[in-house]
RNA sequence: CGCGGGGUGGAGCAGCCUGGUAGCUCGCAAGGCUCAUAACCUUGAGGUCGGCGGUUCAAAUCCGUCCCCCGCAA
């Protein structure tokens, strides 16, 4: 029996922490801490964490995890998997497990190391994206490669729904991997650093809308950024995320309601709306939006 | 006690400030027009105005309280 420790913390990890859980026995999984978040302030356990007390599985959640050494070190750890826990590791933390550290980063390494790679690349508009099984270092995800999964961008792929693309191929290739791992067979290939680019943290002001912006690249930031932070403009000094929307060969002045169905035109073309949410409200089809909501056409929208 | 918006027929909203017959855009049903229609015309059904309590001759509207939804911020 080998002693593993898992590692996670958002929604992404959790499909993955339950198929390793069918078939190994889990000593412990760790966790970023709860914090105040939302509405009041309120404690909130990370997805990870209410999925780990479900399954009954012990849960630390140091805020560094240098805190639990001595604890990692009683294991006496064959293998530590790490899907998008959230820190970095030191060497007298890796050198803890046998088998070193597994990590699932959700792209195609060296491309988009770091915190944000599923949202960096359709906010980039690029064609494919991946999984990679790596040995996690000292440095930020640029450890050797096992295995890589490539996987289409659709169009109407936004970062939601490829990120649970990501999260069940990444269910789909763990267990074999895991188990290479443990038996010694993986074979780890350094990356090459040359090629490395880095996907940084989504800030909320990205979301704001550039209506001198091609089409192409506006729809890019809706998908990239739905469902958080998503991609909003201002009117009436109300904010409004645009949350679904295609593009549309039409064109007008920039930011100019093109008809009655609020399309929006922009510094290349235009979009439809889809689906639309005013602040305060919730989602709504620009249909039904429409209905209570007249937004004249000939409205202009400015990006200031 | 982080800041703020909202809960009104099936959907989305207005009305609330300045209490006094419940309205709009849709949807639904029936009929009409039409070669025909998601178009147009007529008619109709459908609402304890989130819950409870208070003020008042009278509360969707004012006051208190509770429940639920959401945006921002972190």
């Amino acid at each position: 029996m080998s002693n593993i420790v898992f590692m996670g913390t958002p929604q992404f990890a959790v499909p993955i922490l339950k198929k390793i859980n069918q078939k190994y026995k889990i000593n412990c999984v760790f966790t970023q801490p709860p914090s105040k978040s939302n509405r009041g302030q309120k404690f909130t356990k990370s997805s990870i964490h209410i999925c780990a007390e479900e399954l009954n599985l012990e849960v630390k959640t140091p805020k560094k995890i240098d805190e639990e050494f001595e604890y990692l070190k009683e294991l006496n750890l064959d293998l530590v998997i790490v899907v998008a826990y959230g820190q970095l590791f030191s060497k007298k933390i890796l050198d803890l497990s046998k088998r070193g550290f597994l990590n699932i980063h959700a792209s195609l390494l060296p491309k988009w190391r770091g915190a944000a790679p599923i949202q960096r690349s359709i906010l980039n508009n690029e064609k494919k994206t991946g999984i990679s099984f790596m040995k996690i270092d000292e440095k930020l995800d640029s450890g050797p490669v096992c295995n890589k999964y490539s996987i289409d961008i659709l169009d109407q792929d936004n970062a939601e729904i490829l990120s649970e693309k990501l999260s069940y191929l990444s269910t789909e290739k763990i267990l074999e991997n895991v188990q290479k791992v443990l038996d010694g067979e993986a074979i780890f290939k350094e990356q090459d650093h040359s090629k490395a680019t880095y996907a940084k943290k989504i800030q909320k002001i990205e979301g704001k809308i550039d209506w001198n912006n091609s089409a192409r690249k506006i729809i890019a930031q809706i998908n990239g950024l739905y469902p958080k932070p998503g991609a909003w403009f201002e009117l009436n000094n109300k904010r409004y995320k645009i949350l679904k929307a295609k593009k549309n060969k039409q064109s007008a002045t920039i930011g100019e309601v093109i008809d009655e169905q609020m399309t929006i035109a922009c510094g290349e073309n235009s979009i439809n709306i889809i689906e639309i949410q005013k602040e305060g409200k919730n989602p709504q089809l620009i249909k039904e939006f429409l209905l209570g909501n007249k937004v004249r056409k000939g409205t202009i929208i400015t990006s200031e």
